[in-house]
DNA sequence: CGTAAATACGAGTGATCGCTCGCATCATTG
DNA sequence: CAATGATGCGAGCGATCACTCGTATTTACG
């Protein structure tokens, strides 16, 4: 035995959990440090975001957060992932929500809801949001935008067939890469950063179409 | 006399140039200097930016360095006011080449133009204006944009008037905001982040449908 | 040429901060 | 009620890095 016990003899490459907290107590400990990071992110920003500051504001010992978070930017990172996770929950929550009801909606009506969905999303936590999409944009991305793309392409594609396609866009794959992008940006724009003195209401119509306008051009 | 000759008594808010260069080899010192931010920056990403590290890279030493950038930021804000302005310069060129040419043309054709010289420009150092968009997005906002937008909605205007206005959007205010955004967005998919095996030609013919088709519809 | 100003230098300093480690406390299990 | 593991603690180490300051060199200029 050469005295070697530690229980990660290769760190993985995805810093995420140091060790998974079993106990009640310690998962709430991780929720806090969260909820601390989010805190100090928000209010002074990604470069004033030491991990001294978390363990102050979430008042647990800066050893305690080590026991969970192998490094700082796996605290961002898994911050970034459950704030993905509450939004993706959001939207899919409205998403079932039409399905139970009525069906067979026009494609104007169903990227209307789509956009307003993700709009309200957005204004979950908006000022974090905002922190994570600007200094955190370096860390590896996530997947978040690769679901939504899927189901944008989905949509795209049962609109595009059939004998009268209400979607009349040269390339599939183009048009949803497009749209993505457009989609993404208008709503930050809307929900983020938008004009002084302007009409929430009449920036999301505008941002709706938009895109309609591209896809049915 | 209380011994105090500091030549400058407040440090000024925007942190510039500390001390200005007027001898030929400082200027080019100024250069070099932002230069080896540059590649630095590409090479390493903005964390890996150390000061140190500039100043060695460039070949001169630290403390000459910072005889002319009074902080780290002041170097970085130099460098994207020097990108900036050489983007600039180029879609100005482009335009005023229009302008001795032939007039009157039509909106599609003008908003075409200058989509293709804003993408031009971006390949000019389209990694560096990648990570600067990037990992720089936190520092203080310059007036770039501001500038476009003023471009744009003086474009936007010309077009919305007359008999036969080819703009047909509700408000000139959030149409101009619309397509700001929309049109930053859609360059820097098409330039800095284009997916793999896309055709460049298409996605810059669609990028430019997009935005025409919001504002004829 | 002489002198003063401008420029260039780089070792070193002070402060910050990520992270460890040895120990205390709490929960679980038999 | 042990006994064992899980959890929590925080002083402090080691490394990094922005930035200073005293000195050496170069240029401008009469």
């Amino acid at each position: 035995m050469l005295g070697n016990s530690r229980p990660e003899p290769i760190p993985p490459a995805r810093p995420s959990l140091r060790k998974q907290p079993r106990q009640a107590r310690s998962r709430a400990l991780v929720d806090v440090i969260l909820d601390a990071t989010a805190r100090v992110l928000v209010r002074d920003g990604y470069a004033a975001l030491t991990t001294n500051a978390v363990a102050a504001v979430a008042g647990v010992s800066i050893g305690s957060l080590y026991q969970y978070f192998p490094n700082k930017d796996a605290l961002v990172l898994a911050l970034r992932d459950r704030h993905s996770r509450r939004m993706h929950a959001l939207i899919m929550a409205e998403v079932a929500h039409w399905e139970t009801a009525g069906h067979d909606a026009t494609l104007a009506d169903l990227m209307g809801r789509t956009l307003h969905a993700a709009i309200e999303a957005h204004r979950l936590e908006p000022a974090l949001h905002k922190v994570l999409a600007l200094e955190a944009a370096h860390l590896e991305t996530h997947h978040e935008e690769d679901e939504t793309d899927g189901f944008l392409r989905a949509l795209l594609e049962r609109h595009a067939q059939g004998p009268n396609p209400e979607v009349t866009v040269p390339d599939l794959g183009i048009a949803t890469f497009i749209v993505g992008r457009m989609a993404h940006a208008l709503i930050h724009a809307v929900v983020l950063d938008p004009p002084p003195g302007a009409d929430a209401h009449a920036l999301e119509r505008e941002a709706v179409r938009a895109v309609m306008a591209y896809l049915t051009a």
